[in-house]
DNA sequence: GATTCAATGTTGGCCAGACCAACATAACAA
DNA sequence: TTGTTATGTTGGTCTGGCCAACATTGAATC
């Protein structure tokens, strides 16, 4: 809404035809869906820490390194969300006895029901996000949107 | 013996069947060939020079805040892109005579020029960016892509 | 066994891109 | 006139991703 009226026609055509162009605006409009969504009811907690306890949750603990690997996340700042979601109760850390330069991270029964709350703020905002397309124009796209993601030649 | 299965598998399928997350990775994977595209070719432009230069270039001279509202620019970022860009003697910035609080921005033949440069780095980018795609599938993304960033309902 | 090599966690920084707040000025509307 | 809106500019903030360096540890190689 922040929009003019005849901006539609305004926007170069050398723009609106580039496929990366319409990525990064759709991009835009996806994190800005997240974080709003994530600000009313994601209690401070932001995407990375919703990749983590997600990853945590479906493979069970994980060293740290493997977490980064999984979710994409550098692991500087794997362990900066670490922290944040330890200093919560969501998480625990320990140290591998077997393999004492790693750390062994586990989910807390805290951060599972955190994570659900989180599913269904980040379900919500699929749908909103999606809202133009049809239930198979949704598929087509995520098919799509997920090889062009892979960069699979 | 560290566990040897294949690791395609290990992203959560909580985040791969998420559009959102895989828009996030499409927009990374753009980000980073134009980058390293604009880096190879681009004379140390980025995307804003480029946008701004497209603009002017399909509608002609412009106000700043014209040129910001067509390229998805803030003001403020305007600004800073047009000094560089001016510095270059890419474009000229002159005072609207009926307008006194109003800049006119013009490309400069040089501009054009860099311009034509740039677009060839760009399209060569798209090609690398769709090529996981057929023909028509392209056709199709950016439908899809456009709808989505666009948002309309 | 000793010596290289790779992996891990951490700290501290950088960058692009998008935003926002405030300001002075100018144009316009009432 | 006054009040409101638009413009350009400055100077920030924030997010996400990234990189470099370091100490430590396990593994590999000799």
């Amino acid at each position: 809404m922040p929009t003019t009226h005849h901006e539609t026609d305004a926007v170069p055509t050398r723009l609106a035809q580039r496929a990366t162009w319409q990525v990064s605006r759709a991009y835009l409009r996806a994190t800005g869906l997240l974080n709003t969504g994530f600000e009313a009811h994601g209690r401070g907690l932001r995407g990375y820490h919703y990749r983590l306890l997600a990853a945590l949750d479906e493979s069970g603990p994980l060293s740290q390194a493997e977490l980064g690997r999984r979710t994409g996340i550098d692991r500087s700042d794997v362990t900066a969300a670490l922290t944040e979601l330890e200093s919560r109760g969501l998480l625990a850390r320990s140290v591998d006895p077997e393999h004492k330069r790693r750390n062994i991270v586990t989910i807390t029964a805290e951060g599972v029901a955190q994570l659900l709350e989180l599913d269904d703020v980040v379900s919500g905002i699929q749908d909103e996000f999606l809202a133009p397309l049809s239930a198979a124009q949704r598929r087509q796209f995520l098919t799509l949107i997920t090889r062009l993601a892979d960069g699979s030649r």
